[in-house]
DNA sequence: TTGAAAGCGCTAACAA
DNA sequence: TTGTTAGCGCTTTCAA
């Protein structure tokens, strides 16, 4: 049963040890292998110490695929991949899925990257379920209005979803989030305890839940502290120019002192206005953005900017998932995280 | 040996159905779908159809984790993840990564990413390998002197490299990487064609690699042009404010033109120092960076910059890959790639 | 505490 | 062209 070769000196062998040259070598058979790899608390100390160390000396290690044949599980999260957009300073994404591969990996399982199709959304997912290439999904683009959230419930397949299902209130997925009125407010309140009292507001178009939930941060923030919003707001596309515009339109009919933006890119538009009318960001106009992108932290004016806490996303929806995956009650429906601001220069 | 329920509507059924289920209700043998699935032109045209048929209407998958463990793959390539370095401008990887997620899923693979860990550089690459849970890797990290290239060669480990082995002239493997100094160059004579004469270069230290070969672009541009490189070139860190002290510096020694630089952060810190002396990038001074980072494009001045042709990278690194798998003879040790200009108003 | 038997779902090899 | 047999390497019974 045993191959004849196994690793010479540090080279692989043409096959990789398996289970039975353990059980051989070491004078026991599969099964005690097998419990000295997943329940070694059945074996006897000395037996698990010879096994250890047969383990060891092969360079054994298990075939992934027999045990996921077995086990019927894969440890594998699938995420799909989109790429940031061009043209706009969302680095989010990097630094999210960073985060999902390190806590992924804390508690054994690896992450699988598929890419998406605007066309078929759910042929990926579909796939990779039904040949059960993955154990569970991570779901982050369920603020597009997205099919995806609805259809992996509907299949009942284990998943998370970063980002609340704003669309769909019956929705009944778990979900993680961060709190993007929250860090608006954050940035508000920072700009006021720093004197200003006329507060701008530039964010996106009224059909983006996101976009709304974080204006109302900035509006309750104002309000709060007695300070009127009117003709203080404006929501455009999310382009740089489109920030630019929007500042100049509002600098010449409401002389706000400081800017709050729903996004980096506005935020940079923002900056060019301010460049181009000699103003001094920080000194004479304060300006926030949203991300704390690479834009935020390389422009040679630090742009302060509300910074999701990604690692700790990664984390609860690991956690999550573990719990849905070992079929434990999960607690909550939704955890909503607070972002935090990255403070620089132009504030 | 068939399950009584399959699909029941639109919903997954608790076990997929299998080969034998799909065997079973095309009344044929199991051999016979797997032959539908891999080899159809073994089968008749009828026979064939009745089991594409029987296929669809059970929503039949072939189980991953089964095929793998018979045919000793896993259509996974491992990509080893880390994060972008927070205070740069370096988007590459993220582009990257998606990049190598499409043209991988073209020839039917996914991409694993694991994380990676400094202090033990293989652990994750030896994991995998051994418990045979991908194919082969694609090593990213190859400039900064790292073992994986060469611990993989020596394990025999199908691998193609996104860089070339700058260390090591006598390695052995497969690379890809984009010309650099062929970049840099582009950026060079695009500035002489505008009509610049004393163009300056910003670079990293000589200890890398990559950025003397970037650098040797700029001299030997300069050098076909009959221009003087003399006090026209820097050597820093790759932050934003060492490249503003260093354009500041060589704007006092040597008046020059315009920059190229190494990297969008370096570019950054040339425009802060230009805001700073109220030169007008584009106008006044030219400047160059190299990624085309988001920084680049979402910069209100846009940065023109050199730009490495990643989907072709990635194309080309998953075209190698396969040839490695498949044991065919691979042509060429390395593949070198031509970048691109992306000419923004900064020049 | 250890061992034996069975089988996860698939495909390679061979036979009909 | 289709079917039969065997077995990939592992873990889950169950028995000793």
């Amino acid at each position: 049963m045993a191959r004849s070769e196994h690793r010479s000196g540090a080279t692989l062998p043409v096959t990789p040890p398996t289970l039975a040259d353990v059980a051989e070598r070491a004078g026991v058979s599969r099964q005690t292998v097998s419990n000295a790899v997943n329940n070694p608390d059945l074996l006897r100390p000395d037996t698990l110490e010879r096994v250890r160390q047969t383990i060891a000396e092969l360079g054994y290690s298990p075939n992934r695929a027999a045990r996921n044949l077995r086990t019927r599980t894969s440890s594998l999260i699938g995420l799909r991949f989109a790429p940031a957009q061009e043209g706009t300073a969302n680095a989010a994404m990097d630094r999210f899925v960073h985060s999902l591969v390190e806590a992924s990996e804390e508690v054994g399982y690896h992450v699988l990257l598929f890419p998406g199709d605007d066309e078929d959304p759910i042929g990926g997912y579909d796939n990779l379920l039904r040949s059960t290439a993955v154990d569970a999904f991570v779901v982050t683009d369920t603020y597009l209005g997205n099919p995806q959230a609805a259809w992996l419930s509907q299949q009942r397949a284990p998943f998370v979803a970063f980002g609340r299902p704003w669309d769909d209130a019956g929705a009944r997925h778990v979900w993680v989030d961060v709190d993007g009125a929250a860090g608006i407010a954050l940035a508000t309140q920072h700009l006021i305890d720093r004197g200003h009292t006329r507060v701008a507001w530039i964010g996106w178009r009224k059909d983006s839940p996101i976009g709304e939930d974080r204006r109302s941060g900035w509006v309750r923030t104002m309000h709060a502290n007695g300070l009127s919003t009117t003709g203080l707001a404006s929501r455009v596309e999310d382009v740089v120019h489109s920030g630019a515009e929007a500042a100049a339109v509002l600098l010449d009919e409401s002389a706000p002192t400081a800017f709050v933006c729903a996004s980096d890119t506005l935020a940079m538009g923002v900056l060019h206005t301010l460049w181009i009318r000699q103003l001094a960001p920080g000194q004479d106009i304060a300006v926030v953005g949203f991300d704390d992108s690479q834009v935020a932290q390389v422009y040679p004016v630090g742009l302060t900017s509300v910074r999701q806490p990604l690692e700790d996303v990664a984390v609860e929806i690991v956690r999550t998932l573990r719990a849905l995956l070992s079929h434990q009650p999960v607690e909550t429906r939704g955890i909503l995280l607070e972002p935090t601001l990255a403070i620089r220069e132009s504030s």
